[in-house]
DNA sequence: CCCGCGACTTAACTCAGGTGAATGTCTCCG
DNA sequence: CGGAGACATTCACCTGAGTTAAGTCGCGGG
């Protein structure tokens, strides 16, 4: 699987797509950015349907995905499933092992996914040796924070079909920040299944809401891959605003509080 | 542990709710203990209805929670809306100001509400000085997050009944880490329509659910106070495990590393 | 004492979305 | 070629939760 192909983006490249979204919010040096790349050092492979962090175990490793898509979830005991959100290639699990010892939620590979994998009290170190990296995962932080709390509005009150559509718009732009969907389409490696438990639904319903996007012209599957075919209406019925995704500089006071 | 483990506390005694809830987590020295200080020396009041902070605004300040109940939530155009979580003593608000500058979310203050401010870029500069501090806040913020993931779990796959019943164990917890609840009953000053809105639900759903649990003798309210009258049945029904609600120790490795 | 208001209750009806089951399609494999 | 799995798709039916529309209760003001 060839790195990266497409992207229309600029950016070093060759760093990883962690480095490549962090470099867009931060001025890095050369100190900070090797300070990272120590992060870097060790890889791992996980095979589809594996767990990477399992709900109420310790935390042993924390990981930066490299490549591939993984998902945290939780389940009730009679198997219902709800997943809190895709892991996508730039995004790190497992960050609290240094601080809060056992995992809030699982995390599974749902394709092949390949990661670096480090010591979660790492991360704690390097907070106090080099701040404005920390400032930077601070800002990751935050942006999943700004992704569940998205998330949370979705399952509660959105119905199943501005749902549906407003987790294609999430992911379309998520994956675009790393190079990883053209402007309209993207590689959609999951089944409906997974959707379902990501969107709160039923199976059923998913394909009767996607047969529904398609019908409608908006949106269609093919080929495990999503293509919109209506961007500026599929927007609109979602009331998608990205802003919570958007990468931005610090401001220059923040900046200067870290020098 | 000599804490005061009862309701009638005004907020202002030993150091605060937050600095109560940081010890047991992490030893501060005096030194850390007055790092903290620095935040809490201005006092704002917020009026019922009024906002702390408002989506897609700037963030000037952030915010320490010292009494009275606020909540964080979004709103859809038609005027939908869906509340992430309720903020309550001891929690804070605003805390991304430095970091992600516009504001994901509002947040409101549904009784009076009482907190210090302060400006979140200090927030930034103390990680850097005060890196044990700075540990001790990415654990609450942690839990927050852990919070989060549970309120997605309750909104997209549990039922009505285990959603409301869920939420009132998260509740009574959350306040007793405070002391602002007892065993097995708090005060719950607010509205069925906000908690229809935190549960993703209509009011009249609401209703209909505690009545519920009212009629299958598990919990019942009464003069703004919610009395949980068979605990264990209500934990099993909501398959509630607070895990994700407890303070703990550092481990020593973690201590070792800040010092 | 009456009025208005906001919150809580309840009942009757509707509907979005869940369930169960059958069928279709593809791919892998012996 | 035939059979097994894993997903996707549909249909027919059911139900949990939303909606609408009345009440009720307490409270503060005039």
């Amino acid at each position: 699987m060839a790195e990266d192909d497409r992207a229309p983006h600029d950016g070093s490249q060759a760093h990883g797509p962690l480095l490549r979204k962090l470099s867009r919010i931060i001025e890095l040096s050369n100190a900070e950015t090797s300070c990272l790349q120590a992060l870097h050092s060790n890889t791992v492979t996980f095979e589809p349907g594996q767990d990477i962090l399992e709900e109420g175990r310790k935390i042993e490793q924390a990981y930066i995905q490299i490549d591939g898509w993984a998902y945290r979830y939780k389940t009730l005991l009679d198997g219902r499933r709800q997943i809190m959100n895709f892991v996508l290639p730039g995004d790190m699990s497992g960050i609290y092992g240094g601080i809060r010892v056992e995992a809030d939620e699982s995390v599974a590979a749902h394709t092949r996914v390949k990661c670096h994998s480090f010591d979660p009290v790492d991360l704690i170190e390097l907070f106090g040796n080099c701040p404005k990296v920390g400032v930077a995962i601070s800002w990751l932080v935050g942006r999943q924070d700004a992704i569940m709390s998205e998330q949370v509005l979705r399952v509660g009150r959105r119905t199943a079909y501005e749902r549906t559509g407003h987790l294609i718009l999430e992911l379309l732009n998520r994956l675009r920040h790393t190079g990883d969907a053209e402007s309209r389409s993207f590689e959609l490696p999951i089944t409906q299944e997974l959707l379902a438990d990501c969107l709160g639904l039923s199976v059923v319903h998913v394909n009767r809401t996607l047969r529904k996007l398609r019908e409608n012209g908006i949106a269609h599957v093919k080929e495990n891959r999503i293509l919109i075919d209506d961007l500026e209406r599929l927007i609109n019925v979602t009331e998608f605003d990205g802003g919570y995704l958007e990468p931005h500089k610090l401001p220059p006071k923040v900046d200067q509080a870290l020098n």
